[in-house]
DNA sequence: TCCCAGGCTCTCT
DNA sequence: AGAGAGCATGGG
């Protein structure tokens, strides 16, 4: 599949298919990435600040070791699954077909279990425009300075705060449900690396204990941040395609990775609809 | 200006 | 169990 060459603080992805950096770094699906106008991609996971482009049917990413691609990067792009034989599984469906044809450049990105909890909790009632922001503040004022950007602040750095000192970031109601998360997660009455391991449901109904957490920010949480690909998070914009394309189910031949399929109808219908 | 946003909680039936 | 208001804030 991908041929992957190390040379000094550099990776090389060759030929690697159904992977588009727009379309994976500004889906939704992740928060902290932005594009110069030399089409580098700038971004940081895990406390780890990366650039990277597209050369041709190649990957390039600066600021990275051989160790720390295997180690961490290979898994955060999801470059062991197979997207082209989930796109064909998704044929059957001739609407899905469509919209994984259009969004056929989307890998789901497996982020840190804390990054995607928070993200999504931000994220409700809100626009992605906004959400960058609130994260961004959030990174400037509460996470640790590296390079030239931050890390996003862990559960016990905020778990020590007070809404009055999240104030800051303008997240509005959100604050008290950040906060909320942080603490339960820092005093590990919620263990986040143990949900991947958990039946769905059960890190489903974990997940909601947690105040100003439903259905679709649990989801959310689960399939970018704890690898539950069976995770579908309904969202207003989905929602809608749901009952417009779909007789309001999730098609059948998606089951099993309804979460990808989920990215490439939300990916599809806010680019045929006028994205807000 | 006004509507709405990758929803959830709370209250009232 | 289901419906509906309210929520903070600001992008478009």
């Amino acid at each position: 599949m991908n041929d992957i060459f190390c040379e000094n603080n550099r990776v090389i992805i060759k030929n690697v298919a159904n992977f588009d950096l727009a379309q994976t770094l500004d889906c939704g699906q992740a928060f902290r990435w932005s594009v110069d106008s030399g089409g580098v991609w700038h971004g940081i996971a895990a406390g780890k600040p990366i650039s990277l482009y597209s050369d041709g049917n190649d990957i390039i990413i600066d600021n990275t070791s051989k160790e720390e691609f295997f180690g961490f990067w290979y898994d955060y792009f999801d470059l062991g699954r197979d997207y082209g034989a989930i796109i064909s599984q998704f044929s059957a469906d001739p609407t899905l077909k469509i919209a994984a044809q259009t969004a056929n450049g989307i890998r789901i990105l497996r982020q840190e279990p804390w990054e995607a909890l928070c993200s999504f909790i931000i994220s409700q009632n809100n626009n992605i425009p906004r959400i960058k922001g609130i994260i961004g503040r959030l990174c400037e004022n509460f996470g640790e300075r590296t390079d030239d950007t931050y890390t996003f602040p862990s559960a016990e750095r905020l778990s020590v705060l007070s809404p009055d000192d999240l104030a800051v970031i303008r997240s509005g109601f959100r604050a008290k449900y950040i906060i909320d998360a942080a603490q339960r997660v820092a005093a590990k009455e919620i263990d986040l690396d143990a949900l991947q391991s958990l039946d769905y449901e059960k890190a489903l109904s974990i997940l909601m204990k947690i105040k100003g957490v439903g259905p679709k920010v649990a989801d959310c949480a689960l399939l970018y941040g704890c690898g539950h690909i069976e995770a579908f998070p309904k969202d207003v914009w989905i929602k809608r395609a749901l009952s417009e394309f779909f007789g309001g189910e999730i098609p059948e031949c998606a089951l099993g990775a309804a979460g990808i399929a989920q990215q490439y109808i939300f990916y599809y219908i806010r680019e045929t609809q006028n994205k807000a």
